[in-house]
DNA sequence: GGCTGTTTGTGCGTTGGCGAACATACAAAA
DNA sequence: TTTTGTATGTTCGCCAACGCACAAACAGCC
């Protein structure tokens, strides 16, 4: 029997699970599936977007950059998501950058075809603008968050965002890498690092955090996480259960 | 002579001012004319919104406002923009909150009206998410703001970006106030509102703000401030110059 | 085994902003 | 003119996070 290329699966993303029959038929042979390695650069601040890409496993990180380096991330998106809304927003860039955090696959749509679905209008349209709503609810709670929350609750925040996305209880991430995302000095991450593991709640080796007490963890969170993942539930109520 | 109501001006508020007439043919008569007057909450967290605002010379901040009370700008809104896009981006509500800063007039549009408009799609849907994309560029930049940069530097951003949305020189604004929105204490702005004026870029009396030397201010202020005019000019290049 | 580079832990001193309490202004009302 | 309320200025102790420097633990590789 001759090799067929495996067709792409609709419900490997919760995006293009909830897209309407006749919307997939038509998308369905336009993805690409790409192989989405840890620390890939998606898209660049101010950079000319090319695609859209719809994480499966993977976790992307919408990191903001400063002209001294320093940054901090604003958003994050697995495969209840995806990456380079300004596409379709109509700025064919963005200030910030998408880079991979958690290595995996996605599928890729190229910046004609994801316009061209949207510019249709209809059911296209109005999923992916809710979806950016969900985006903007977890930009601003972080910007809050950023401001009045200890790194603490920040961290755990954090975990829980990631651990949503990922399909096991193990990160691979250092904690420098944390600190990045978070904005924060290394030690800051160790420190509350340590904290949680000697709660029990959290254990890590060199770049492996396993998640002991995922209960534990949401009792220590701060409002951003529950406030995000609600809006996120009220606006994408179809989204597909993994 | 009995007396008529004066039509609108298209030219009062920059995303009206790009409508295309026939656009303007069919939205100028449901424009309401409507006093914002100090304080007002257009809309709460969570609450349906029900109308959308484009002000004319009056301010609106955009809050994110958590449990305990504590809260944050993550975005601000003068006669160059609108408020409530959660209308059409699908969600009906936000979770911040919507509140006029500086009073003035502005004028407003029923929820059924611009969600009508914006499914017509065309030159008015993406003009009103080039617009929303650039909102997204200023919350992000505000949360990375939040973290990096220190009091004084956010102070003059934040002076800045309302000066520009205003007529004059002067905010008629309390440190307690612009504590408030910049999610700090009301004595840090004391402090740093002081620095400015003993340099002379600021001058202020019981709320009260008379800015003296512009370019003063835009020397001391963080990068940010620029970034996020600059992409706003990228993406709606067409505003009229007031 | 021993080297090497990376990851994590620890200990400084420093600092920006917090919380609270209080001392002045100033302005409009009584 | 006095009172009252609001806005601003000042202080003091405190703490979380910073920046820096370095030590320890570990993994992979020769």
């Amino acid at each position: 029997m001759a090799p067929t290329k495996t067709p792409p699966n609709q419900s490997a993303n919760g995006l293009l699970a909830c897209m309407p029959p006749e919307v997939w038929l038509r998308i369905a042979p336009k993805l690409e599936l790409v192989d989405l390695p840890l620390g890939k650069v998606l898209f660049e601040s101010g950079s000319q977007i090319t695609h859209v890409h719809f994480p499966i496993n993977a976790v992307v990180s919408l990191l903001h950059v400063l002209e001294n380096g320093a940054s901090a991330e604003i958003g994050v998106v697995g495969n209840e998501g995806l990456v380079g809304i300004a596409l379709f927003m109509g700025g064919e860039s963005t200030a910030s950058r998408a880079v991979v955090q958690s290595a995996g696959k996605g599928y890729r749509l190229s910046a004609a075809h994801i316009k061209n679905e949207f510019n249709r209008g209809g059911p296209v349209l109005h999923l992916l603008l809710r979806y950016t709503q969900a985006l903007i609810t977890q930009m601003s709670q972080t910007a809050v968050c950023n401001r009045h929350h200890s790194l603490d609750q920040q961290l755990c925040r954090w975990l829980l965002l990631n651990l949503d996305r990922l399909s096991g209880n193990e990160l691979v991430m250092t904690q420098e890498l944390i600190a990045n995302m978070l904005g924060v000095r290394r030690e800051g991450v160790t420190e509350a690092a340590l904290k949680l593991q000697k709660q029990d709640l959290i254990q890590y080796t060199r770049g492996r955090i396993t998640v002991l007490d995922r209960p534990g963890l949401e009792h220590r969170v701060c409002e951003c996480y529950a406030v995000v993942e609600k809006e996120h539930d009220r606006l994408l109520p179809a989204r597909e259960a993994a």
